[in-house]
DNA sequence: CCGTATTAATTACTTTTAGTAAGAGACCAC
DNA sequence: GTGGTCTCTTACTAAAAGTAATTAATACGG
C-alpha cells in the first residue's frame, strides 16, 4: 500500500479493470450473440437492474468496448452492440465459459449452486 | 429481478463468481509461479490489505482452488498453493493477460492508465 | 529480564460500490 | 385525459472493500 512508487500495469489487471462487475461480462455475453436494445439486455442479463445496467454500458462504451445508437423515436429506441475492441473478447469470455461448465461437472451443480447463493452473489441465467 | 423462477446456471456466471475481486485473479496469478507465503502474496499482489488477502484466500480455499498449509512455528509460517483445479485456471489467466496487454498496444498506456485510475479501481503491479 | 521484531490474522471504523424502488419525460392509442 | 411503452435518473439502503490499529506467540539482542 506504499505509494509513489515506480509502477508498471499488469494487463490481467487491465482486463480485470474494463470488465470489473459481474454485469460487464454478462452484458458482453450476451451483446456477442448480436445487437441488442436496452430492454433486451435488461431481459436476457438475468437479475441486472436498470441502474447497473445503465452504469455498465456507459462505463463499457467509454472504454471504447461498447458502441451506442438512439434513434429519435417515442418510446425512444436505442441498441447497443460490441465494436471490435469488445469483439475481440469473444475468445476471453468463451474461456471463462469453459472454465465455469468444467468447473459444474467437477464438482456437481448442487454443489457450485451452493457456493453461488453463499455470501457472495446469486449469479444465475 | 422476477423471483421464484426456473433457473439454469450460466458457466461463465459460476466463473465470475469464483474469481470475483479483482484480488482473487491477481492471487491466483501468483500462486500460478508457485507455493507461497503469506507474506510474499502481500509483497507481490500490489496493493492487496491483508483483511482482502486473508479474505480472498479464505474464500479460494473454501472453493477448492487454493491449499493452506500451516506450519507450527513460531512466526506462523503459512503456505498457499494451488490445488488442480486452481491451476486449471492457468489458460483463463493466460486469456486475460493476453487481452489485457492487446488492449493497451491498441490503446496506448497512458489512455489505459487514465482508464484504470478513473472512478474505478486502480490496479496496478 | 525487557523491549523489539516477526508473521498471519482479526477488529473497528470509513468509504465506496451495488441493489431497490419509485419517478420522469415524451408521445401514441384509445 | 388515462394508460402504456421505453430509457434513464434519483433517492435511499445494504453490502463490500479499504484503512489502520491490535493480537498471540516466541526468539533474539543487549
Amino acid at each position: 500500500m506504499k505509494k509513489n512508487e515506480p509502477m508498471t500495469i499488469c494487463p490481467c489487471a487491465i482486463t480485470i479493470a474494463m470488465l470489473s462487475s459481474k454485469w460487464k461480462i454478462l452484458i458482453i455475453r450476451e451483446l456477442l450473440k448480436g445487437t441488442c436494445r436496452y430492454r433486451d439486455l435488461r431481459e436476457q442479463v438475468f437479475g441486472v437492474s436498470q441502474k447497473m445496467l445503465t452504469q455498465s454500458l456507459k462505463e463499457l462504451e467509454a472504454d471504447g468496448l461498447v458502441a451506442r445508437r438512439v434513434y429519435p423515436e417515442v418510446p425512444p429506441r436505442v441498441e447497443y452492440s460490441l465494436t471490435d475492441d469488445g469483439n475481440s473478447l469473444r475468445p476471453v469470455i468463451q474461456v471463462l465459459d469453459a472454465w465455469g461448465a468444467h468447473y459444474v461437472v467437477e464438482k456437481e451443480p448442487d454443489y457450485v449452486a451452493t457456493r453461488l447463493t453463499s455470501t457472495r452473489q446469486k449469479i444465475v441465467g
